[in-house]
This record gives C-alpha cells, structure tokens and sequence, in this order.
DNA sequence: ACGGGGCATCAAGGCGGCGTCAAGGCCCGG
DNA sequence: CCGGGCCTTGACGCCGCCTTGATGCCCCGT
C-alpha cells in the first residue's frame, strides 16, 4: 500500500516515535520521506517538495521553529509540529513561526490522522479534473456520464452505456462474451442473445455505417472488441 | 478598538466563557458575533458572513458538529471548535465534519489567537472565493441563502434548497439516487421516491415548462443533473 | 450441395422507472 | 389551541428500456 497517497516528510529523531508514525502513515497509504536532522530535512524538502510536513522539536543540530520558518518561505504546504514540549509559549512560537497545527505528545493515531486530513483538506482546494476515456473518435466523460462521438453527443441506455465504457477501458483488446456478460448483467447471466441485442443498438448510435462497424469489431467465437487506431481495409 | 479587525462568530452557552472570550478578541481588534443557541448561530453566520467560527460543542438546542457541517455547505471560513470534551473520537469527529482546529478547555489567550492567526493566514491566501454559484440562468448566493432565475427570486423550501445546492456544486456532473439520498436525508435514506417529489417541486419553481425540464435533467436508471451550458434541441 | 452454428436484425410484450397528484401528519409560530 | 407550511407516503398512468422469440444471413464442415 505504498506509491498512491500524499507524499508527508517526517522529521524526528527518536527512533521509537519513528516507527509508530511510519506504521500509522503507510497503513493509511500515505508515503513517507525520513529526516532526524535539520539539515537531512531540508534537503529532502527541497528535492522531493512533499505535501505535508510532521515537525519534531528539538532535533539535534539545530531549532525545528526554524526549519519550519525557512520552509515556509518557499512552500504553503502545511505544517504540522508534534512536541513534547506543551507549553503554551512554545505552540505560539511554532504557529507563528509558520507552523499550521501543533500536537503535544503523547497523542492518539487517530487525531494525528484527522488532523492530516484537514490539512491536505486546505492544500487541495482546487478543482480535481475529470476522468475521461478517450478512444480514437469516441470520447466519454465518466463525471458527467457523456459520450460524444466526432464531438456530436449521443444519448445511450444504462446498458449501451455499460458495455461502451467497459470496451472502452479495455480499449483493443478482445473481451469474451463470458467476460461481458458477468460485468454488465451480473455473475450469474449467462443469456450470450443480450450481448448481441444491445450491441446492435450500441452500433446503430456510434458507427457510421452498422452493418460495416469500424469501432465495435465482434472476434467470431470469442467476442467483442472496441478498435483503438485505425486500421487498414 | 471595534470596528477594524476581522469578524469572528462566537457560539458559546456558558456566560462565563464568553465574557472571557469577549475580552481576550476585543482587545485585540476582533469584532464580535455571539451566539448561544444552534438557531442563534445560523441567522448570524447567513446574515453576517463572518470571517471565522468560534464554535462550542453541545449546545442546549443541537449538536455543534451538525452546525459545523451545515456551515461548511457554503463556506470555506475556518472553524475553531473548543470543547471540554477531549477525548480523541470527539477531535476526530469534529474535524471529520469540517471543523479546521480543535481545543480542548482550558486553553490559553495566547495559543487561542496563535491558532486564530493560522486560520486567518490560511483564508486569506486563497482567492477569497465568494459563496455564490451560478450555473445558466441560476444564481445561488449561499451565505444570503438565495436563489435566483434570471434575476427573479424564489422561494425554495430546506430540502429543496439543499437538492439544487447539491446539484449546482457539481454542475454538469451526473449524481447518482444514491448519492442524491445519502446528502440530503443522510446515510440510511433509501426511498428513491423522495427525490422524485421534490425533483418535480424544484422544477416547478426554476424551469419554464416544468414538464420539458432544460435545467434539471433526468437521466433514466441513473440519477440527476444539474444542466451547466446551453446544447442544442 | 446441404445442414448447422454463430451472428445480426426486427418486433412484440412486460415491467420497472419516472412524473404527477393528493391526502395525511408533523412541527412551528401566532 | 389553531393554522399554515412542509415532508412523507400512497396511488396511478405513461413511457422507455430490457427481455424474448422469430427470422434470415454468412461461414464452415461434411
């Protein structure tokens, strides 16, 4: 479960915290850089920029309030202290020094992980892009459920729309008709006539010509298959 | 000293914690909303639009959280909750629900206004983005609770509102009845016939010719959607 | 040449989704 | 205590989609 969430750097010196963070972070798919000095920290900072940052005070070749002050120069990326230390002139310290959270330890897996997801809450407050397929002159808009063909919008039934979008996420390669059956009509169909009844109404919607279909290619004997470049003939 | 600095909306029953809140922002420029009721707070923070939330928990007409999620419907303003409450699943909770930061009674003047810099530091960065959508002819102003077809007001009743919300944030996008259910009657809704009722109800009051909708659209076996440009037919 | 299996097409029918109307109950304000 | 607004719930009719069967074609093997 490493390689698919937010990138966070931890910098701490005690190997003990490490461990119960490293544990806590990847359980929850989040990958993890590891620094236990000021200057290990800085250099991973600036060469891989993480999404968050986990701050121990107290490292040992310098002040972690000022790690936090010099990287907040360059990034918004937010910064979360943990510290032993709960005085209150050290939290104003740390917040104004750039800080944007600050947890005394000893705290609870559940409230470090909360409060992550509020910080990466505030990092990713732009819109996200659209998933969409796009399959020679096909394009379908999985968000909005829209299929164009040559830009011209088409209206397709659940289950036109079904078996588009599953040829289209294997878009050139050959689908059984065992294999579309179970993911459109469930696990246990097994009526191979539905395949061929909806896939001459999917034909009569995006092909030209639908007795010569360009697109949706039948493979005799074994199945469909949603062509993805042109071909010659 | 009131007049100049940002507004902040305190909810808070106990008197004695608001006149020690009272104090602590007055002095330090801060103008000042009080609540002391859920009811209370909703007018103010719809009227007022205040720039950051004071919120306490277990308020005599409601839960605190709830009022948190609401606001976070239509705005971005930070919320700072404090509560004596301070086990980890109440933290956990309230951030969950929107909520940016959370302390636990008794706290410090000091840490209070460093964290209530955080909050401002971070709604300032950001294009102050206005609480107001607009989609085609539709014009909803969030923080007034407002809604507009071309230039006309009407009147929509809570679940109608919170429908054409929920749509008009992912304009253009398909919302499954699933989805539709689980955001405005919570997560154990299942009556698909709910959002018909009110699906007609909306289109009474925003669609020319209720019966030909070009703003609400059905999409049959799947859901809704909230129509965001013009397409020809 | 003939027969059979796989495939495409068409049409009929049933069924479920959807829109509409209306009655009943609840909550809140007067 | 009464009244109004709003949500819920049920009934009903329509339309569209899926299913299902019939028919014919093409390709192949015999």
């Amino acid at each position: 479960m490493n390689g698919t969430g937010p990138l966070v750097l931890v910098v701490e010196d005690e190997p003990q915290v490490c461990r119960f963070l490293r544990a806590a972070l990847s359980s929850h798919g989040f990958r993890i850089l590891e620094a236990g000095t000021v200057r290990e920290a800085e250099q991973l900072a600036t060469s891989h920029n993480p999404e968050v940052y986990l701050l121990d005070l107290g490292l040992p070749d310098g002040d972690g309030i000022d790690l936090a002050r010099r990287v907040r120069e360059w990034t918004h990326a937010p910064i979360i202290v943990l510290s032993a230390r709960g005085r209150e002139e050290d939290k104003v310290n740390a917040l104004d020094a750039g800080a944007d959270d600050y947890l005394t330890k000893p705290f609870g897996v559940n409230e470090l992980l909360a409060r992550l997801r509020v910080a990466l809450r505030h990092s990713r407050a732009g819109p996200a892009e659209e998933p969409v397929i796009e399959v020679g002159p096909l394009r379908i808009d999985l968000a909005r459920r829209e299929v164009r063909i040559e830009g011209r919008e088409v209206r397709l039934t659940p289950t036109e729309y079904r078996l588009l979008t599953l040829l289209a996420r294997h878009a050139g390669k050959v689908l059984t008709h065992r294999q579309i059956l179970r993911e459109v009509w469930g696990p246990n169909a097994t009526e191979a006539h539905y395949v061929r009844v909806h896939m001459a109404e999917l034909r009569k919607k995006i092909e030209r010509d639908p007795a010569r279909p360009q697109l949706l290619i039948t493979e005799p004997g074994v199945g469909y298959r949603l062509r993805d470049q042109l071909e010659p003939g």
